[in-house]
DNA sequence: GGATAATTTGACCGATTGGTAAACATTACA
DNA sequence: TGTAATGTTTACCAATCGGTCAAATTATCC
Protein backbone atom coordinates (compact mmCIF):
# COMPACT_ATOMS: atom_id res chain seq x y z
CA UNK A 1 0.00 0.00 0.00
CA UNK A 2 1.25 3.48 -1.38
CA UNK A 3 1.63 6.35 1.28
CA UNK A 4 -0.43 9.24 -0.67
CA UNK A 5 2.79 11.07 -1.38
CA UNK A 6 5.92 12.30 -1.30
CA UNK A 7 7.48 14.05 1.32
CA UNK A 8 5.39 12.18 3.65
CA UNK A 9 8.62 10.00 4.53
CA UNK A 10 10.82 10.85 7.37
CA UNK A 11 13.94 10.82 5.63
CA UNK A 12 14.26 12.41 1.81
CA UNK A 13 15.65 9.59 -0.83
CA UNK A 14 18.62 9.83 -3.10
CA UNK A 15 15.58 9.66 -6.12
CA UNK A 16 13.54 12.69 -4.20
CA UNK A 17 16.69 14.67 -4.15
CA UNK A 18 17.43 14.37 -7.79
CA UNK A 19 13.98 14.40 -9.55
CA UNK A 20 12.30 17.57 -7.02
CA UNK A 21 15.67 19.17 -8.66
CA UNK A 22 15.12 18.61 -11.67
CA UNK A 23 11.19 19.68 -11.38
CA UNK A 24 12.07 22.93 -9.61
CA UNK A 25 14.56 23.49 -12.70
CA UNK A 26 12.28 22.91 -15.12
CA UNK A 27 9.48 25.13 -13.21
CA UNK A 28 11.71 27.94 -13.14
CA UNK A 29 12.04 27.62 -17.02
CA UNK A 30 8.57 27.59 -17.72
CA UNK A 31 7.12 30.12 -14.89
CA UNK A 32 9.95 33.16 -15.51
CA UNK A 33 8.84 32.46 -19.21
CA UNK A 34 4.94 33.00 -18.63
CA UNK A 35 4.27 33.72 -14.86
CA UNK A 36 2.08 31.67 -12.85
CA UNK A 37 -0.92 31.67 -14.41
CA UNK A 38 0.48 31.46 -18.11
CA UNK A 39 2.16 28.18 -17.02
CA UNK A 40 1.29 24.76 -17.27
CA UNK A 41 2.11 21.54 -15.78
CA UNK A 42 1.92 19.82 -18.51
CA UNK A 43 5.11 22.65 -19.78
CA UNK A 44 6.95 22.31 -16.55
CA UNK A 45 6.27 17.98 -17.12
CA UNK A 46 7.84 18.20 -20.36
CA UNK A 47 10.83 20.74 -20.18
CA UNK A 48 11.56 18.33 -16.91
CA UNK A 49 11.12 15.21 -19.08
CA UNK A 50 9.02 13.25 -16.90
CA UNK A 51 5.01 12.80 -17.00
CA UNK A 52 2.19 15.06 -15.57
CA UNK A 53 1.38 12.22 -12.72
CA UNK A 54 5.04 11.67 -11.56
CA UNK A 55 5.63 15.62 -11.56
CA UNK A 56 2.63 15.45 -9.14
CA UNK A 57 3.90 13.09 -7.16
CA UNK A 58 6.77 15.07 -5.42
CA UNK A 59 4.50 18.23 -5.74
CA UNK A 60 0.66 18.02 -5.24
CA UNK A 61 0.00 21.07 -6.95
CA UNK A 62 0.90 23.84 -9.38
CA UNK A 63 0.95 26.13 -6.43
CA UNK A 64 2.95 24.13 -4.22
CA UNK A 65 5.86 23.97 -7.23
CA UNK A 66 5.84 27.60 -7.39
CA UNK A 67 5.97 28.15 -3.66
CA UNK A 68 9.13 25.68 -3.27
CA UNK A 69 10.81 27.75 -6.15
CA UNK A 70 10.27 31.04 -4.37
CA UNK A 71 11.46 29.82 -1.09
CA UNK A 72 14.25 28.26 -3.19
CA UNK A 73 15.45 31.38 -4.99
CA UNK A 74 14.75 34.39 -2.51
CA UNK A 75 17.52 33.79 0.12
CA UNK A 76 19.97 33.89 -2.67
CA UNK A 77 18.20 36.68 -4.39
CA UNK A 78 19.06 39.14 -1.68
CA UNK A 79 22.48 38.15 -1.28
CA UNK A 80 23.76 41.02 -2.67
CA UNK A 81 21.63 43.73 -0.34
CA UNK A 82 22.57 41.60 2.62
CA UNK A 83 26.30 41.81 1.74
CA UNK A 84 25.96 45.76 1.95
CA UNK A 85 28.22 46.45 4.55
CA UNK A 86 27.92 49.90 7.18
CA UNK A 87 31.27 49.78 7.97
CA UNK A 88 32.92 49.76 4.31
CA UNK A 89 33.28 52.32 2.07
CA UNK A 90 30.03 54.01 0.97
CA UNK A 91 31.50 54.70 -2.64
CA UNK A 92 32.92 51.35 -2.67
CA UNK A 93 29.77 49.47 -0.97
CA UNK A 94 27.30 50.97 -3.50
CA UNK A 95 29.58 50.54 -6.31
CA UNK A 96 29.85 46.77 -5.87
CA UNK A 97 25.93 46.38 -5.07
CA UNK A 98 25.77 47.80 -8.27
CA UNK A 99 28.21 45.24 -9.65
CA UNK A 100 26.58 42.00 -7.93
CA UNK A 101 22.89 43.02 -9.08
CA UNK A 102 24.17 42.89 -12.37
CA UNK A 103 25.96 40.14 -12.53
CA UNK A 104 22.67 38.21 -11.25
CA UNK A 105 20.89 40.05 -14.49
CA UNK A 106 23.33 38.49 -16.40
CA UNK A 107 23.95 35.33 -14.70
CA UNK A 108 20.58 34.43 -13.75
CA UNK A 109 18.06 36.32 -15.58
CA UNK A 110 15.39 33.48 -15.45
CA UNK A 111 15.36 34.45 -11.44
CA UNK A 112 15.20 37.79 -11.90
CA UNK A 113 12.31 37.18 -14.26
CA UNK A 114 9.82 34.98 -12.29
CA UNK A 115 10.36 37.49 -9.65
CA UNK A 116 9.36 40.40 -11.95
CA UNK A 117 6.22 37.95 -13.38
CA UNK A 118 5.05 37.90 -9.78
CA UNK A 119 5.51 41.08 -8.47
CA UNK A 120 4.16 42.63 -11.71
CA UNK A 121 1.19 40.31 -11.00
CA UNK A 122 0.22 41.76 -7.81
CA UNK A 123 2.54 39.38 -6.04
CA UNK A 124 -0.29 37.12 -5.22
CA UNK A 125 2.07 34.52 -4.07
CA UNK A 126 4.79 36.38 -2.35
CA UNK A 127 3.06 39.21 -0.37
CA UNK A 128 4.09 37.94 2.88
CA UNK A 129 7.63 37.92 2.19
CA UNK A 130 7.63 41.36 0.65
CA UNK A 131 6.17 42.84 3.74
CA UNK A 132 8.16 40.75 5.88
CA UNK A 133 11.72 40.02 5.49
CA UNK A 134 12.40 41.88 2.56
CA UNK A 135 10.99 45.06 3.83
CA UNK A 136 13.35 44.12 7.16
CA UNK A 137 16.02 44.45 5.16
CA UNK A 138 15.61 47.31 3.10
CA UNK A 139 14.82 49.21 6.37
CA UNK A 140 18.12 47.80 7.82
CA UNK A 141 20.14 49.04 4.68
CA UNK A 142 18.33 52.13 4.72
CA UNK A 143 19.33 53.24 7.70
CA UNK A 144 23.04 53.01 6.92
CA UNK A 145 22.81 54.77 3.62
CA UNK A 146 20.76 57.41 5.85
CA UNK A 147 23.63 57.30 8.25
CA UNK A 148 26.30 57.75 5.31
CA UNK A 149 24.41 60.94 4.25
CA UNK A 150 24.12 62.33 7.67
CA UNK A 151 27.66 61.88 7.89
CA UNK A 152 28.72 64.08 4.72
CA UNK A 153 30.30 60.19 2.98
CA UNK A 154 27.56 60.82 0.42
CA UNK A 155 24.91 63.31 -0.57
CA UNK A 156 21.72 63.51 1.30
CA UNK A 157 18.97 61.40 -0.47
CA UNK A 158 15.95 59.36 0.46
CA UNK A 159 17.91 55.96 0.77
CA UNK A 160 14.44 53.88 0.25
CA UNK A 161 14.52 55.09 -3.43
CA UNK A 162 18.13 55.05 -3.59
CA UNK A 163 17.96 51.02 -3.79
CA UNK A 164 14.68 51.14 -5.91
CA UNK A 165 16.40 52.60 -8.59
CA UNK A 166 19.68 49.90 -8.22
CA UNK A 167 17.33 47.33 -8.24
CA UNK A 168 15.34 48.51 -11.33
CA UNK A 169 18.45 49.62 -13.42
CA UNK A 170 20.02 46.50 -12.99
CA UNK A 171 17.35 43.99 -13.10
CA UNK A 172 16.28 45.82 -16.09
CA UNK A 173 18.71 44.20 -18.57
CA UNK A 174 17.39 40.76 -17.05
CA UNK A 175 13.57 41.11 -17.00
CA UNK A 176 13.58 43.33 -20.49
CA UNK A 177 16.16 41.56 -22.18
CA UNK A 178 14.65 41.61 -25.45
CA UNK A 179 13.56 45.02 -25.44
CA UNK A 180 17.42 45.81 -24.65
CA UNK A 181 18.51 43.92 -27.72
CA UNK A 182 16.03 45.29 -29.90
CA UNK A 183 16.53 48.57 -29.23
CA UNK A 184 20.66 48.32 -29.00
CA UNK A 185 20.92 46.36 -32.15
CA UNK A 186 22.49 42.94 -33.12
CA UNK A 187 25.85 44.53 -33.29
CA UNK A 188 25.51 45.44 -29.24
CA UNK A 189 23.69 42.65 -27.91
CA UNK A 190 26.96 40.74 -27.26
CA UNK A 191 27.25 39.74 -23.54
CA UNK A 192 29.28 43.19 -23.76
CA UNK A 193 26.55 45.25 -22.88
CA UNK A 194 26.54 44.53 -19.33
CA UNK A 195 29.96 45.62 -19.01
CA UNK A 196 28.94 49.21 -20.66
CA UNK A 197 25.66 48.92 -17.95
CA UNK A 198 27.97 48.58 -15.72
CA UNK A 199 30.25 51.55 -16.86
CA UNK A 200 27.15 53.70 -17.16
CA UNK A 201 25.77 52.91 -13.98
CA UNK A 202 28.82 53.39 -11.34
CA UNK A 203 29.30 56.37 -13.56
CA UNK A 204 25.81 57.75 -12.68
CA UNK A 205 25.24 56.27 -9.09
CA UNK A 206 28.38 57.73 -7.58
CA UNK A 207 28.21 61.07 -9.54
CA UNK A 208 25.46 61.29 -8.42
CA UNK A 209 25.69 60.49 -4.94
CA UNK A 210 28.63 62.39 -4.78
CA UNK A 211 28.22 64.73 -1.40
CA UNK A 212 27.99 68.50 -2.33
CA UNK A 213 31.79 69.93 -2.37
CA UNK A 214 30.31 72.42 0.03
CA UNK A 215 28.96 71.29 3.30
CA UNK A 216 25.22 72.88 3.61
CA UNK B 1 -28.71 37.59 -42.86
CA UNK B 2 -26.02 38.70 -41.11
CA UNK B 3 -22.57 39.67 -42.18
CA UNK B 4 -19.92 37.54 -40.62
CA UNK B 5 -18.67 39.64 -38.09
CA UNK B 6 -17.80 43.07 -37.12
CA UNK B 7 -16.12 46.08 -39.02
CA UNK B 8 -17.58 44.61 -42.04
CA UNK B 9 -19.49 47.56 -42.41
CA UNK B 10 -17.80 50.73 -43.80
CA UNK B 11 -19.01 52.99 -41.65
CA UNK B 12 -18.88 51.96 -38.35
CA UNK B 13 -22.13 52.50 -36.35
CA UNK B 14 -21.90 54.28 -33.28
CA UNK B 15 -22.38 50.92 -31.22
CA UNK B 16 -19.75 49.88 -32.42
CA UNK B 17 -17.36 52.56 -31.69
CA UNK B 18 -18.82 52.24 -27.87
CA UNK B 19 -18.23 48.45 -27.55
CA UNK B 20 -14.67 48.31 -29.01
CA UNK B 21 -14.10 51.12 -26.16
CA UNK B 22 -15.46 49.25 -23.45
CA UNK B 23 -14.10 45.87 -24.36
CA UNK B 24 -10.52 47.60 -25.37
CA UNK B 25 -10.58 49.16 -21.45
CA UNK B 26 -11.50 45.84 -20.18
CA UNK B 27 -8.61 44.08 -21.67
CA UNK B 28 -6.62 46.59 -20.43
CA UNK B 29 -7.68 45.47 -17.11
CA UNK B 30 -7.20 42.02 -17.62
CA UNK B 31 -3.91 41.98 -20.01
CA UNK B 32 -2.21 44.40 -18.22
CA UNK B 33 -2.47 42.32 -14.75
CA UNK B 34 -2.00 38.61 -15.79
CA UNK B 35 -0.08 38.87 -19.30
CA UNK B 36 -1.73 37.47 -22.65
CA UNK B 37 -1.28 34.03 -21.85
CA UNK B 38 -2.38 34.29 -18.26
CA UNK B 39 -5.46 36.44 -19.12
CA UNK B 40 -9.07 34.84 -20.48
CA UNK B 41 -11.77 35.65 -23.07
CA UNK B 42 -14.50 35.27 -20.16
CA UNK B 43 -12.76 37.41 -17.97
CA UNK B 44 -12.27 40.39 -20.22
CA UNK B 45 -16.19 39.65 -20.84
CA UNK B 46 -17.42 39.94 -17.26
CA UNK B 47 -15.44 42.83 -16.67
CA UNK B 48 -16.62 44.57 -20.01
CA UNK B 49 -20.13 43.90 -18.99
CA UNK B 50 -20.84 41.58 -22.24
CA UNK B 51 -21.34 38.11 -23.01
CA UNK B 52 -18.42 36.22 -24.40
CA UNK B 53 -20.06 35.71 -28.07
CA UNK B 54 -20.33 38.98 -27.89
CA UNK B 55 -17.25 40.22 -27.44
CA UNK B 56 -16.18 37.92 -30.41
CA UNK B 57 -18.89 39.54 -32.41
CA UNK B 58 -16.19 42.51 -32.05
CA UNK B 59 -12.78 41.08 -31.74
CA UNK B 60 -12.48 38.02 -33.51
CA UNK B 61 -9.75 35.88 -31.63
CA UNK B 62 -8.18 36.99 -28.22
CA UNK B 63 -4.95 38.38 -30.51
CA UNK B 64 -7.20 40.32 -32.03
CA UNK B 65 -7.61 42.18 -28.90
CA UNK B 66 -4.32 42.24 -27.81
CA UNK B 67 -2.86 43.32 -31.15
CA UNK B 68 -5.45 46.39 -30.59
CA UNK B 69 -4.78 47.34 -27.59
CA UNK B 70 -1.27 47.53 -28.12
CA UNK B 71 -1.48 49.60 -31.57
CA UNK B 72 -3.78 52.32 -29.33
CA UNK B 73 -1.36 52.63 -26.40
CA UNK B 74 2.13 52.09 -28.07
CA UNK B 75 1.87 56.17 -29.26
CA UNK B 76 0.61 57.28 -26.32
CA UNK B 77 3.30 55.56 -24.60
CA UNK B 78 6.43 56.90 -26.22
CA UNK B 79 4.92 60.45 -26.43
CA UNK B 80 7.41 61.78 -23.57
CA UNK B 81 10.80 60.50 -25.55
CA UNK B 82 9.32 61.98 -28.44
CA UNK B 83 9.04 65.14 -26.94
CA UNK B 84 12.75 65.28 -25.34
CA UNK B 85 14.58 68.18 -27.59
CA UNK B 86 17.41 68.79 -29.08
CA UNK B 87 17.27 72.19 -29.26
CA UNK B 88 16.16 72.86 -25.49
CA UNK B 89 18.49 72.56 -22.51
CA UNK B 90 19.93 69.33 -21.87
CA UNK B 91 19.28 69.87 -17.92
CA UNK B 92 15.56 70.58 -18.19
CA UNK B 93 14.92 68.22 -20.96
CA UNK B 94 16.34 65.22 -18.54
CA UNK B 95 14.66 66.42 -15.78
CA UNK B 96 11.08 66.85 -17.59
CA UNK B 97 11.53 63.77 -19.20
CA UNK B 98 11.81 61.87 -15.57
CA UNK B 99 9.15 63.74 -14.81
CA UNK B 100 6.74 62.85 -17.56
CA UNK B 101 7.90 59.40 -17.16
CA UNK B 102 6.96 59.36 -13.71
CA UNK B 103 3.55 61.08 -14.20
CA UNK B 104 2.80 58.30 -16.73
CA UNK B 105 3.83 55.54 -14.53
CA UNK B 106 1.53 57.11 -11.97
CA UNK B 107 -1.70 57.72 -13.61
CA UNK B 108 -1.09 54.96 -16.44
CA UNK B 109 -0.06 51.93 -14.66
CA UNK B 110 -2.35 49.34 -16.36
CA UNK B 111 -0.08 50.63 -19.46
CA UNK B 112 3.06 50.08 -18.25
CA UNK B 113 2.19 46.85 -16.36
CA UNK B 114 0.91 45.79 -20.24
CA UNK B 115 4.40 46.64 -21.75
CA UNK B 116 6.36 45.27 -18.78
CA UNK B 117 4.28 41.85 -19.18
CA UNK B 118 4.79 41.44 -23.01
CA UNK B 119 8.74 42.24 -22.76
CA UNK B 120 9.36 40.47 -19.77
CA UNK B 121 7.51 36.99 -21.70
CA UNK B 122 9.74 37.56 -24.54
CA UNK B 123 7.64 39.82 -26.38
CA UNK B 124 5.85 37.40 -28.83
CA UNK B 125 3.51 40.40 -29.90
CA UNK B 126 5.50 43.64 -30.63
CA UNK B 127 9.06 42.26 -31.54
CA UNK B 128 8.34 44.57 -34.96
CA UNK B 129 7.22 47.53 -32.69
CA UNK B 130 10.70 47.29 -30.51
CA UNK B 131 12.72 46.55 -33.74
CA UNK B 132 11.56 48.84 -35.71
CA UNK B 133 9.44 52.28 -34.40
CA UNK B 134 11.02 52.35 -31.12
CA UNK B 135 14.78 51.58 -31.86
CA UNK B 136 14.75 54.03 -34.80
CA UNK B 137 13.44 56.66 -32.15
CA UNK B 138 16.07 55.75 -29.70
CA UNK B 139 18.60 56.19 -31.90
CA UNK B 140 17.63 59.53 -32.54
CA UNK B 141 17.56 60.81 -29.57
CA UNK B 142 20.67 58.82 -28.19
CA UNK B 143 22.45 60.68 -31.08
CA UNK B 144 20.81 64.12 -29.27
CA UNK B 145 22.33 62.86 -26.17
CA UNK B 146 25.62 62.09 -27.63
CA UNK B 147 26.06 65.51 -29.05
CA UNK B 148 25.13 67.35 -25.74
CA UNK B 149 28.18 65.01 -24.29
CA UNK B 150 30.44 65.80 -27.30
CA UNK B 151 29.60 69.78 -26.54
CA UNK B 152 30.69 69.37 -22.83
CA UNK B 153 27.00 70.09 -21.65
CA UNK B 154 26.80 66.64 -19.73
CA UNK B 155 29.23 64.09 -18.77
CA UNK B 156 30.18 62.15 -21.32
CA UNK B 157 28.45 58.86 -21.23
CA UNK B 158 26.46 55.63 -22.80
CA UNK B 159 23.04 57.39 -24.09
CA UNK B 160 21.47 53.85 -24.91
CA UNK B 161 22.00 52.90 -21.03
CA UNK B 162 21.31 56.12 -19.97
CA UNK B 163 17.85 55.95 -21.64
CA UNK B 164 17.73 52.31 -20.11
CA UNK B 165 17.71 53.51 -16.57
CA UNK B 166 15.39 56.74 -16.95
CA UNK B 167 12.84 54.31 -18.73
CA UNK B 168 13.76 51.40 -15.99
CA UNK B 169 13.33 53.86 -12.54
CA UNK B 170 10.59 55.54 -13.61
CA UNK B 171 8.42 52.72 -14.81
CA UNK B 172 9.30 50.59 -11.91
CA UNK B 173 6.93 52.37 -9.83
CA UNK B 174 4.22 51.27 -12.20
CA UNK B 175 5.31 47.78 -12.55
CA UNK B 176 6.29 46.55 -9.25
CA UNK B 177 4.20 49.19 -7.31
CA UNK B 178 3.16 46.35 -4.59
CA UNK B 179 6.64 45.53 -4.10
CA UNK B 180 6.91 49.61 -3.34
CA UNK B 181 4.20 50.26 -1.15
CA UNK B 182 5.44 46.70 0.73
CA UNK B 183 8.68 48.35 1.28
CA UNK B 184 7.86 51.73 2.19
CA UNK B 185 4.98 50.26 4.17
CA UNK B 186 1.62 51.83 4.62
CA UNK B 187 2.63 54.92 5.92
CA UNK B 188 4.41 56.34 3.07
CA UNK B 189 2.43 54.38 0.19
CA UNK B 190 0.18 57.16 -0.48
CA UNK B 191 0.81 59.54 -3.65
CA UNK B 192 3.44 61.29 -2.05
CA UNK B 193 6.31 58.76 -2.93
CA UNK B 194 5.74 59.80 -6.59
CA UNK B 195 7.17 63.39 -5.52
CA UNK B 196 9.67 61.66 -2.84
CA UNK B 197 11.02 59.22 -6.29
CA UNK B 198 10.80 62.37 -8.61
CA UNK B 199 12.68 63.98 -6.51
CA UNK B 200 15.22 61.38 -6.23
CA UNK B 201 15.49 60.57 -9.71
CA UNK B 202 16.02 64.17 -10.32
CA UNK B 203 19.21 64.70 -8.06
CA UNK B 204 20.26 61.53 -9.04
CA UNK B 205 20.35 61.93 -12.99
CA UNK B 206 20.88 65.88 -12.59
CA UNK B 207 24.30 65.48 -10.32
CA UNK B 208 25.29 62.04 -12.01
CA UNK B 209 25.25 63.53 -15.55
CA UNK B 210 26.60 66.84 -14.84
CA UNK B 211 29.83 68.04 -16.77
CA UNK B 212 33.15 67.51 -15.37
CA UNK B 213 34.40 70.39 -13.77
CA UNK B 214 37.59 70.38 -15.88
CA UNK B 215 37.15 69.30 -19.14
CA UNK B 216 38.31 66.04 -21.12
C1' DG C 1 -44.43 50.38 -40.06
C1' DG C 2 -41.90 47.03 -42.32
C1' DA C 3 -37.74 45.30 -44.37
C1' DT C 4 -33.08 44.86 -43.66
C1' DA C 5 -28.86 45.06 -41.40
C1' DA C 6 -26.54 45.08 -36.93
C1' DT C 7 -26.20 43.25 -32.42
C1' DT C 8 -26.71 39.90 -28.63
C1' DT C 9 -27.23 35.51 -26.52
C1' DG C 10 -27.58 30.45 -25.00
C1' DA C 11 -26.15 26.22 -26.32
C1' DC C 12 -22.52 23.94 -27.79
C1' DC C 13 -17.68 22.13 -29.66
C1' DG C 14 -13.10 20.00 -29.39
C1' DA C 15 -8.84 20.94 -26.96
C1' DT C 16 -6.50 21.85 -22.85
C1' DT C 17 -6.47 22.68 -17.98
C1' DG C 18 -5.19 20.97 -13.00
C1' DG C 19 -5.53 16.90 -10.81
C1' DT C 20 -6.84 11.69 -9.49
C1' DA C 21 -7.13 6.39 -9.32
C1' DA C 22 -5.15 2.43 -9.63
C1' DA C 23 -2.20 -0.78 -11.68
C1' DC C 24 2.53 -1.52 -12.52
C1' DA C 25 7.64 -1.16 -11.87
C1' DT C 26 11.57 -0.31 -9.19
C1' DT C 27 14.24 0.37 -5.18
C1' DA C 28 15.94 -0.25 -0.46
C1' DC C 29 16.73 -3.18 3.08
C1' DA C 30 16.14 -7.27 6.19
C1' DT D 1 16.11 -13.13 -2.09
C1' DG D 2 11.77 -11.62 -0.53
C1' DT D 3 8.95 -7.98 0.67
C1' DA D 4 7.40 -3.61 1.76
C1' DA D 5 7.98 1.08 0.54
C1' DT D 6 8.92 4.07 -3.15
C1' DG D 7 8.47 5.57 -7.78
C1' DT D 8 6.17 5.64 -12.51
C1' DT D 9 2.67 5.28 -15.92
C1' DT D 10 -1.79 4.76 -18.44
C1' DA D 11 -6.27 5.99 -18.39
C1' DC D 12 -9.24 9.04 -16.88
C1' DC D 13 -12.09 13.11 -14.67
C1' DA D 14 -14.59 17.57 -14.25
C1' DA D 15 -13.68 22.30 -15.22
C1' DT D 16 -12.18 25.70 -18.17
C1' DC D 17 -10.13 27.19 -22.44
C1' DG D 18 -10.75 29.73 -27.17
C1' DG D 19 -14.07 29.83 -30.40
C1' DT D 20 -18.58 28.68 -33.41
C1' DC D 21 -23.48 28.52 -34.60
C1' DA D 22 -28.06 29.60 -35.22
C1' DA D 23 -31.72 31.78 -33.32
C1' DA D 24 -33.45 35.81 -31.10
C1' DT D 25 -33.36 40.69 -30.37
C1' DT D 26 -32.56 45.46 -31.46
C1' DA D 27 -31.37 49.46 -34.35
C1' DT D 28 -31.59 51.78 -38.85
C1' DC D 29 -33.58 53.68 -42.75
C1' DC D 30 -37.03 53.99 -46.45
Amino acid sequence: MTIPRAAKTLRRTRIQEEKEEQILEAALDVFSASGFRGSTIDQIAEVAGMSKPNLLYYFRTKEAMHRALIDRVLYTWLEPLRAFDAEGNPEEEIRSYIRRKLEMARDFPRESRLFANEVLQGAPHIEDELKGPLKELVDEKAEVIRAWAKAGKIVKCDPYHLIFSIWSTTQHYADFDVQVRAVLGQEHSGDGRFEDAARFLEQLFIGGLRPDPIGT
